[in-house]
DNA sequence: TCTGGGGTCCTAGGACCC
DNA sequence: TCTGGGGTCCTAGGACCC
């Protein structure tokens, strides 16, 4: 058995916010929150107040009146975060980045040259600090799992480091939902049977949690309640699908709403596929009701597509099957499109004609192609002008969009 | 004017093939 | 001819994470 922790997990506190406060000193140590309509982030100043990101931007104020709400400097939240996984670069290549703010690092092959875990994750922190002017939380443990806990613990502004003797004793007074995979609905589960902390996690019997929870879930809960955690730290992970959403507020479920918004989002799907040339063969649709109800329809496709038309197209006769089946719907408040099943490689996968009937399942048209090239100009005219200079977007939509495209493109995962 | 937007993974049933 | 089992893919839904 491996006898020290050498996996670090990294944690920006409150990242967004934090670098409000860095870029304006007059911020610091008071409430604020990133966003307007919705709140994207909040200081640990607010969340004293219970605010919390994904809050209405309402709902904020009334928990804290003295709230205040900045705007947002998108740019320097990209490249204040790259730069924070810059640090861990400095130490070891098997970095594996989780978001913009957040990653896990094994540094057990570089300890001879830079020190224990524990020295290298405080040189990490005082660089972060030092360097970007930016509070990191770091966790360091054995395991994953556990590292992820340890810095979960460590927050705000610390470290904490599990060391393999003190693994279960560390982990088994704390709550069950500090695991991960353990959100709101699991919670509820397992409160039902009296398990709440991580000890009383480990100590059910794995029936009893098969019954509850299914076989591969339970089965999971129990290998991480003992600190087994089999996930391996990947240095590169290829995303696996890429989507859009917007929400609509309530909207009638007719086509003057539905084909502009689909339009829109195919266009941020598609264009970001064709940019990494992974087209992709699964289409996703999601049509969320008044009532937030939502319902999913998917079609997979003999071949992979990219282009923003088709894709809209597909969309579009989901979601009309959708509303086919579900006629007492009159009201919408979100629509979706993912695409997954994405290939490799642009190379192999030209969208070029097959000679194959024109249907849905066999993209590869001639309406395709030339389509393909209108496609070709728009990309070019964005990478000369800026993603703003031409698109499907309309100024209606433009002015009902909640959260700002920038924003959305910061949790986009590398395709 | 009652909840954003980007993702991942798992489950379960059915179709289809061998 | 009837029956069964295993593997794989597709679809719909749900839970979860940041």
């Amino acid at each position: 058995m491996e006898t020290t922790a050498t996996i670090l997990h990294a944690d920006l506190d409150a990242f967004y916010a934090s670098v409000e406060q860095l870029l304006d000193p007059s911020l610091r140590g008071k409430p604020i929150a990133v966003g307007g309509g919705v709140v994207l982030a909040a200081s640990y100043e607010a969340r004293a107040f219970g605010v919390r990101g994904g809050m209405p931007g309402r709902t904020a104020r009334e928990l804290c009146p003295q709230l205040i709400f900045v705007g947002g400097n998108f740019s320097h939240y990209q490249r204040l975060g790259d730069a924070a996984i810059k640090v861990l670069d400095d130490f070891t290549p098997l970095v594996e980045r989780i978001s913009i703010d957040e990653a896990f690092a094994d540094v057990a092959g570089c300890t001879h040259l830079f020190g224990s875990p524990q020295e290298i994750a405080t040189t990490i922190r005082r660089r972060v600090r030092a360097e970007l002017g930016l509070p990191i939380s770091i966790g360091v443990a054995r395991t994953k799992h556990l590292a992820k806990i340890a810095s979960q613990v460590a927050k705000p502004d610390g470290l904490v480091v599990v060391d393999p003797g003190s693994e279960l004793a560390f982990l088994h007074d704390l709550p069950v939902g500090l695991m991960w995979g353990v959100g709101p609905a699991t919670r509820a589960r397992l409160a039902e049977i009296g398990v709440e902390t991580i000890g009383q996690l480990a100590r059910t019997h794995s029936g009893a949690l098969t019954r509850l929870l299914g076989p591969a879930a339970g089965e999971k809960l129990s290998a991480l309640s003992w600190n087994r955690d089999p996930r391996k730290l990947e240095a590169k992970r290829r995303a696996h699908s890429a989507g859009a959403q917007s929400a609509l507020g309530r909207k009638p479920a007719v086509a003057d709403v539905i084909a502009p918004t689909l339009l829109h989002l195919a266009d941020r799907v598609a264009s970001r596929l064709r940019a990494k040339a992974r087209p992709g063969r699964t289409v996703t649709v999601r049509v969320r009701f008044a009532d937030l109800t939502a319902v999913t329809r998917s079609i997979t496709l003999d071949q992979p597509i990219s282009a923003t038309m088709m894709l809209a197209e597909i969309a579009g006769d989901l979601v009309r099957g959708v509303l086919a089946d579900h006629r007492q719907e009159k009201t919408i408040s979100l629509l979706a499109i993912s695409v997954s099943h994405l290939e490799e490689s642009f190379e192999l996968q030209l969208e070029l004609p097959l000679g194959l009937a024109d249907e849905k399942r066999r993209p590869g048209t001639r309406k395709g192609l030339a389509r393909f090239g209108a496609d070709r100009a728009i990309d070019r005219i964005r990478e000369r002008f800026g993603k703003q200079a031409v698109g499907y977007g309309t100024v209606a939509l433009e002015a009902a969009r909640l959260v700002p495209d920038k924003f959305r493109e910061l949790a986009e995962k590398e395709l």
